[in-house]
DNA sequence: CGTATTGTTGAGCGTAGTCAAAGTTAGTGG
DNA sequence: CCACTAACTTTGACTACGCTCAACAATACG
């Protein structure tokens, strides 16, 4: 399953995830200097290869530099629930800076590369420049808030509810990264993987997906969404924004 | 529903959350002596009381003393969903250090006491001592990682399978916590919030305890949970106590 | 062009939900 | 200490949302 190979390329990291730290918090010039000198190394998965593997020792923390990635864990029957997608511009393992042993799996959505940073570099730079370990903090925390979300999504609201609200997510955040063109967003997820991120199976989700689109909410099909009715799909799941903390 | 009441009473927070830290980091006598320096109000809550409301926007943090509480958060139709439990010693929202708005709301279960502590006097704690500043860190992901549990726990996990993983998960907390004896728990929650943070009904929360009990897993009554057979239990819910990092 | 993956449909079933009422426990005040 | 009340737990009957299994259609891909 394993398909990463290690390619050292570009000796800058791109300036994606920067852009988006300063959205919230603001930089020296130092500040972007350190981050973009940080040692790393790109790395390019397949479709559905392990980045990160449960039980693993990380010693690097990967960022995501283009394609889609999940957070994944399997239960006792073999069911698969999926935890959380990130998209380029995010680290998909920033815990690894905090935590000796990984808790999940992370696995790559189609293909992806990665640029894996060294945690001790990582940790470093984090104390060196107290602006960027706020905002790596920040990063942490607006995580565990679309957790605490995921976990209301599955827990608390029917099918056709927790769909809408995870196209709504995507959509917005897609938005944000420039996944987007005209209001058509590159949806990376198969029907059976949006099943094991909302808790159903991959029929009822094809049902449920076919009402979405009958009443005209949306448009899905070959990887591009286009979100219909913003307002209405907004409603039908229950979304607020507010849990992405301008993230978006 | 507000029903804190600001008193102050004691000059030094107490030691509980610097014992679990202390487990995990090395903290010099100065690492300490300024943890305990902390300028904090000490404050009471009756049962349910909101300590964190949705919206709000913070200036401290607090640190349970006493008590349980719980992050919840109400979706459109009513319903509730538990996001997590805490148990003395821990802090219930130590995102306020980086999040300006609270995205959840966090209540009191049957009553406790908290020590809120300044966001200011903790950054400033965090930024002058970067053990203390890991340990934070190291509280928040711990956190993240539960959250992710739960993810997992609410939409992959039948019914009876989420209950006994909630209920191993909170045998271990409140274990290494101090809220035993003799293999007794002091179980806080009502059916009706087993049912909130499982994503099932209070009635079916009800039949599947009893299956539970039937089958001489554990023994449930009036506050006090015994766990019969730790093995058969933790075979049941499916757990994996990886995902608390030795929190416990 | 053939094969694998993904999406779609149908029929039947089962876990968990709903509603409603009764039983039990805990807490409160007389 | 007992009576009363509110909160919590338990039970039963019925319902329904989403699951299972199985087959087929449409795409993507090598």
């Amino acid at each position: 399953m394993r398909t990463g190979r290690a390619v050292l390329i570009d000796p800058y990291l791109p300036p994606s995830l920067l852009r988006r730290w300063e959205r919230r918090c603001h930089l020296s010039d130092q500040d972007r200097n350190a981050f973009q000198a940080l040692p790393f190394t790109r790395r390019c998965y397949g479709k559905d290869a392990y980045i990160v593997e449960e039980g693993q020792r990380a010693t690097y923390c990967s960022l995501l530099l283009s394609g889609f990635a999940y957070r994944q864990k399997l239960v006792h029957d073999g069911g698969r629930q999926i935890m959380a997608i990130h998209i380029p511009g995010e680290f998909i393992d920033l815990e690894n800076c905090s935590l000796a042993v990984a808790d999940h799996n992370v696995q790559s959505l189609v293909g992806c590369e990665v640029a894996q940073v060294p945690v001790a570099a990582l940790r470093d730079l984090a104390q060196a420049h107290p602006t960027i370990a706020a905002a790596m903090r920040l990063d942490m925390q607006i995580n565990a808030s679309i957790s605490r979300e995921w976990v209301v999504n599955v827990g608390r609201r029917d099918a056709r509810t927790r769909i809408a609200h995870l196209l709504c997510e995507l959509a917005l955040r897609l938005e944000a990264s420039g996944n987007a063109t005209g209001g058509i967003y590159q949806f990376p997820l198969t029907q059976d993987q949006v099943a094991d991120a909302t808790g159903l199976t991959p029929v009822h989700t094809n049902r449920t997906l076919q009402s979405l689109r009958r009443d005209g909410l949306i448009s899905l099909s070959s990887g591009a969404l286009q979100v219909l009715n913003w307002e209405r799909l907004r409603q039908a799941g229950d979304f607020n924004e507010r849990y992405l903390h301008h993230a978006v």
